[in-house]
RNA sequence: GGGCCGGUAGAUCAGUCUGGAAGAUCGCCUCCUUGGCAUGGAGGAGGGCGCGAGUUCAAAUCUCGCCCGGUCCA
């Protein structure tokens, strides 16, 4: 690539393609420049001095570029959701393409529209730390974007239009084009790859144009930043345009925070009553934020170096400030940046349908959220969080009506989390008393805490100043953490086979009815055989497969496991084996079929009912339907009720009386995506490249493979058998359907009939009954012991003893009794001096001997005891003011004179 | 999906390592002190030690399996 990105427009427009002294990198300029535009090799200019004539907010700035597309051919598409849910490897939206991906940039999909635009509100976690502190990052950013998708039947445009909009999009608002730089800068990521130009103007990046016509190949023959890629049939156009940036680069504010949310941010400084600092911190933060432009510092571990870094910059220009003086003043307004960017987030995630959880995408928005807090305490506003998320919701609205009418979720999401937290801190507060009190707290303690009570080293370095002690925080924190983590996944690769036949033919899809079919054998190993079509439905989509016979030739053998291997079916037999090219006929058990279709119905209906009952963000988790019952994982935070389950059960039913049909077709995915919109994919990632639709009119609609009864009212009935919380945010019913509902009813039924008869009531007292008799027994039980108590009492004011020297031992052989009433009388006998008392007694055909003396004397009632159950074969101990131990009936006596003669 | 921590009186927790009589502090009840309250004093009630198996003469304690809660990591 010597020639690198040469383009008609470059050459054509005065563009020159130059070497940054720096950096060494090439880059296309029209001005002659030393330097390539971007960190480390410049610094912003643009602060102070704006690089757009006319500042733009949010809404003016992702207009300007949607309708600029718009005017050049390109439709304009809706977002999708900051969780990306049809994506199985990824838990949040993290580029405009992301949203485009796998599907239509593998080609197994068409796009919505080509060409087209798109505003897409992305997420990115991996730049925590440095959110408010950098002054240009974001944990939520919208990426504008153009893409266009080429291949050998359609081209749309490559990579001269691309630059020449992006250099018309950018001066059409007024910037200067000389000012603009295109470095070149391959791009990688997620198996694809291929050249960029990174767009740069006053030192900050505005946007990315990649032209990704590359995938990884270890055979291929193009190497980008060390991995080996070979050329696409596809070349895809992505580019990726900060819409904050936009804004940022057009106010020339400090920080992008103060350009991107002007009402959020002063609502905060407002009420953290930070008005001053920030009015008066103005070159600080701006000098901050240039110096954290070119530098690449990791924010978590390297924070002290930073400052420093920063402050002598300000003291060269006659600053006079010491370091805490800059910490103090820097500090509480990085904090209410990230506050402001990371509640914004918040309303997005909520806003889209994430349920906090203790994993995946419900985990991230958690670990947002208790952030959140924890700054809000920092800077004196520890409940501010749920009037940030308002504020937020209510400047979003006009652009995003979504987070309006999702509002009450996203508040309720919001201040149930907030609960949580504030039930782990109050925890958490007292573990770390209790670790004080008992010898303090050690690194490992540290550790311990944050890793199993969720406590961050800050709040156990508060919570220990509360007790008046410091304690230390070790560097590089988080890198324990993570060894501590070392070596738990075991990456367990599933190798695919593939079997050498052509494609079975699913025919359960044409007829779901149809329970026989003739067909012809294909492949056949050891146990299995293949069919050019079947009616045999392969497990998947959490349905059990289907069992069944074959017939062929006067021959019978049965069907036990049906498994899809890539595109072929494999039907395992047991039995005879028919020979490749017989043809067959094949009979699918009905029975079992049925209540497998019953059941996948029936799961649909539950979500749906579900859905209805609870709210929008009720996502199916998992689902598996066998032949008796089923169940269904939804994403909820709260525990079901009774009541709930109950409506739930009753709507589906409901719905089954009112008898919908239920239709099932394959779409293309555009059209799936474009008719259904993304609460279809119920099931997770679709594994192919049509999608066939289960859809109940008015009801539901699914992406799914599994088979259906054609009505609901052939589900016939619902009973939700019990529900499971399986983990925070996700609860599990199980329920099974038709005759296996009246089966389960029918099992409850029994259930309750023999209780009541146990309890020898009629079934609608049996819990009064029940209730009273434990009452009872608990009375009886308290009673029993408080007259065991007395008889002691009694038994030892009348028991005779001996003195041995200056003991007094009480020694006997009670007999048959109870081992709670020795027990008091033994204790009744030591509580007063000098007493040692030797009681055997027997219950059943056990025997025991207690030995326990009072605790004004030195005698070992443990080695003692020992000692004589050994003399008699049995065994037992203790300490030295208690022992018991057991022998054989006949030898408590026996034992008894043992001890009697060794404490002589 | 994996790891770690926890479940003992109404509440908060000791006791678990090293098996041997189920504890503390608040709260609750009764009585005494005071004109009444706060308080102070005396006494008392309240425990299937999450559930189930096992080991043992003996299990809150050891082993295994479940259930429930918390938390961290992907």
């Amino acid at each position: 690539m010597s020639e690198g990105i040469s383009l008609n427009f470059f050459h054509e427009s005065g563009f020159t393609r130059q070497t940054c002294a720096k950096c060494k990198c090439s880059f296309w300029s029209i001005v002659e420049r030393e330097l390539c535009g971007d960190a480390p090799c410049v610094e912003y200019s643009f602060i102070g001095d704006p690089l757009f004539p006319k500042p733009m907010n949010l809404d003016e700035a992702r207009e300007a570029f949607l309708t600029f597309f718009e005017k050049h051919n390109h439709t304009r598409v809706d977002r999708a959701p900051v969780v990306a849910r049809w994506r199985n490897d990824i838990y949040l939206s993290i580029a405009s393409i992301a949203v485009f991906q796998p599907h239509v940039t593998s080609g197994s999909s068409n796009p919505p529209a080509n060409p087209l635009t798109i505003s897409q509100p992305c997420i990115r976690l991996n730049d925590l730390e440095s959110v408010g502190r950098s002054g240009r990052h974001l944990t939520t950013f919208e990426m504008m974007a153009h893409h266009a998708f080429n291949n050998e039947k359609e081209k749309i445009y490559w990579q001269n239009k691309t630059v020449s909009y992006c250099q018309e999009f950018y001066t059409g608002l007024g910037l200067d084009g000389s000012k603009i730089t295109y470095k070149e800068n391959p791009w990688v990521g997620g198996g694809n790859g291929g050249e960029a130009l990174e767009v740069l103007a006053g030192g900050l990046e505005l946007a990315t144009l990649v032209f990704m016509d590359l995938e990884e190949d270890p055979e291929g023959d193009i190497e980008l930043k060390g991995i080996k890629f070979k050329r696409m049939p596809r070349s895809i156009v992505d580019t990726g345009y900060g819409l904050e940036r936009l804004v940022w680069a057009s106010q020339g504010t400090p920080t992008i925070y103060e350009a991107v949310f002007p009402e959020a941010v002063s609502f905060l400084t407002k009420k953290a009553n930070l008005e001053e600092k920030l009015d008066t911190s103005g070159t600080l933060i701006s000098e901050n934020a240039k110096l954290c432009g070119v530098l690449s510092v990791d924010y978590g571990s390297d924070l002290t170096k930073l400052r420093k870094l920063v402050l002598d910059r300000l003291n060269s220009q006659g600053h006079n400030l010491t370091l805490s003086d800059f910490t103090s003043t820097i500090e509480p307004l990085e904090k209410l940046f990230a506050i402001v960017d990371h509640s914004r987030a918040l309303a997005f995630m909520f806003g889209d349908g994430i349920v906090p959880s203790n994993v995946k995408a419900g985990y991230l928005a958690r670990m947002v959220l208790r952030r959140t807090v924890l700054l809000s305490k920092d800077i004196g506003v520890p409940d501010i969080l749920p009037e940030m998320v308002q504020n937020h919701i209510d400047n979003f609205s006009l652009t995003y009506p979504e987070l309006k009418s999702n509002e009450s979720h996203i508040l309720d999401m919001v201040n149930l989390e907030i609960e949580r937290f504030t039930q782990t801190l109050e925890r958490g507060r007292r573990a770390v008393k209790r670790a004080l009190d008992s010898g303090g707290i050690t690194q490992d303690k540290l550790l311990e805490l944050y890793d199993s009570q969720g406590l961050p080293p800050s709040v156990v370095s508060d919570f220990s100043e509360e007790q008046g002690h410091s304690i230390e925080v070790p560097d590089g924190f988080l890198a324990m953490v993570a060894d501590r983590h070392q070596g738990e996944t075991k990456n367990k690769k599933k190798s695919e086979t593939n079997i050498a036949c052509e494609p079975t033919k699913l025919a359960f899809y044409d007829d779901m009815e149809k329970r026989e079919f003739k067909a012809n054998v294909t492949y056949s190993d050891k146990s299995s055989i293949s069919l050019d079509t079947t009616l045999f439905y392969p497990e998947g989509g959490g349905q059990l497969c289907d069992a069944g016979f074959l017939e062929w030739n006067g021959n019978k053998s049965k069907v036990i496991d049906v498994k899809k291997v890539g595109d072929v079916v494999l039907h395992k037999i047991e039995g005879k084996l028919p020979p490749i090219g017989t043809q067959i006929v094949g009979l699918i058990d009905d029975e079992r079929r049925s209540n497998l279709s019953r059941h996948h119905t029936a799961t649909h209906l539950l979500g749906a009912a579900a859905r209805e009952i609870l709210g929008s963000h009720i996502w199916q988790a998992g689902a598996s339907k066998s032949i008796d019952r089923a169940r269904l994982d939804i994403t909820h935070h709260r525990r079901l009720t009774r009541e709930v389950i109950d409506s739930i059960e009753s709507k589906v039913n409901t719905i089954i009386l009112e008898d919908y049909a239920v239709t099932t077709k394959f779409h293309t995915r555009e059209e799936a995506d474009r008719k259904y919109g993304n609460t279809l994919y119920q099931g997770g990632a679709p594994k192919y490249k049509d999608v066939r639709v289960v859809e109940i009119p008015n009801v539901d609609a699914q992406a799914c493979a599994g088979t259906h009864v054609s009505s609901t009212s052939k589900v016939e009935a619902v009973k939700v058998l019990r529900t499971e919380r399986i983990q925070d945010g996700v609860e599990r019913i199980e329920f099974s359907a038709g005759p296996a509902a009246v089966k389960a009813a029918q099992r409850e039924r029994v259930l309750l009939e023999k209780t009541a008869e146990e309890l020898g009531v009629p079934i609608e007292q049996a819990p009064s009954a029940a209730q009273k008799f434990v009452k009872e027994w608990k009375d009886l039980r308290s009673k029993v012991s408080s007259l065991e108590k007395e008889l002691a009492s009694f038994k030892s004011s009348n028991l005779e003893y001996e003195k041995i020297g200056s003991i007094n031992f009480y020694m006997d052989n009670l007999g048959e009794t109870d081992s709670g009433e020795v027990q008091k009388l033994v204790r009744k006998i030591t509580s007063s001096a000098d007493n040692l008392a030797a009681i055997g007694f027997s219950t059943g055909s056990k025997a025991s001997v207690i030995l326990a003396s009072s605790n004004s004397l030195s005698i070992n009632c443990g080695s003692i005891l020992k000692k004589a159950l050994s003399s008699v074969g049995g065994s037992g101990g203790g300490k030295e003011l208690y022992a018991q131990g057991a022998c054989s009936v006949n030898d408590i006596s026996l034992v008894l004179s043992k001890i009697k003669e060794l404490i002589a």
